[in-house]
DNA sequence: TCTTGACCTTATACTTACTATAAGGTTTAC
DNA sequence: GTAAACCTTATAGTAAGTATAAGGTCAAGA
């Protein structure tokens, strides 16, 4: 299967899975004689797999980890669990300070009077010392 | 005033002030015999401005906009208004989405026994097609 | 058969917002 | 006097791609 194919299949772009290559997060695939890479059901299967994990939030570098365990028969699901539970914390993490950040964006904009006037609250509160 | 007391009182790294001047986001201060920066209050003033306004959740980009509407005396503040809302819409569809992700891993971790075995819905999550 | 457009290849540069390093000059405290 | 703690610049690295250039290949239509 050629690259563009590959990546309607696993919703990569085919520059994202170059890339993938050239950082060695997958192998390179096979060529044929004209250059093309050519893709088996092993490497497609990695491909789906890094694109599903990617949205998931892992990192390239948790990626690595995770087609490790995935390739790995004896496996602990201890280990996959308690990355996943990372993750999680670091999801938490991250929506919280989101959170805290639009409540004080929130209190300005209710403040700010949104006119052709040059009063604005959100600038003063950005000088403020 | 020296380039890491403006670091302290400001909240910005000594680097980072450095790295704003380079990308001319903020202009360069006056030099000292020595070559040292010397800073003045209205430079101090800028520097601070940004660290806030990056805590906020602001591109350097946007905030090269907020430094010139806070310059300008004939600012409208409908147009910081309007900034600011749709940072606020951003902050929003980031949290969803986050908060998307969270629920699907979740989910997937209570499927997880964690334990010694190598089966693991997780991973199976993953490769499924 | 020719050509046009859609592929494929590589290498390189750009993006965001810094952070780290190297290699050197200056100041300050003991 | 010297050692630590500053300051300076230039350069490279980070994450995770995306864009561009410059070229080779392939399939369909006139």
């Amino acid at each position: 299967m050629k690259i563009s194919d590959v990546a309607k299949r696993t919703g990569l772009d085919a520059k994202t899975i170059r890339y993938y290559e050239s950082i060695d997060l997958v192998g390179s695939p096979p060529r044929r004689a004209n250059g093309y890479r050519e893709y088996t059901e092993q490497g497609i299967q990695q491909l789906g797999f890094l694109c599903k994990a990617r949205k998931f939030g892992f990192s390239i570098n948790e990626c690595r980890v995770l087609l490790g365990l995935w390739a790995n028969p004896n496996r602990r699901s201890a280990e996959v669990h308690g990355l996943v539970t990372e993750k999680v914390r670091d999801i938490d993490a991250h929506i919280l300070e989101l959170k805290s950040m639009k409540k004080v964006l929130s209190d300005l904009l209710a403040q700010c009077p949104g006119d052709d006037s040059p009063n604005c609250s959100i600038i003063s509160k950005l000088a403020a010392e």
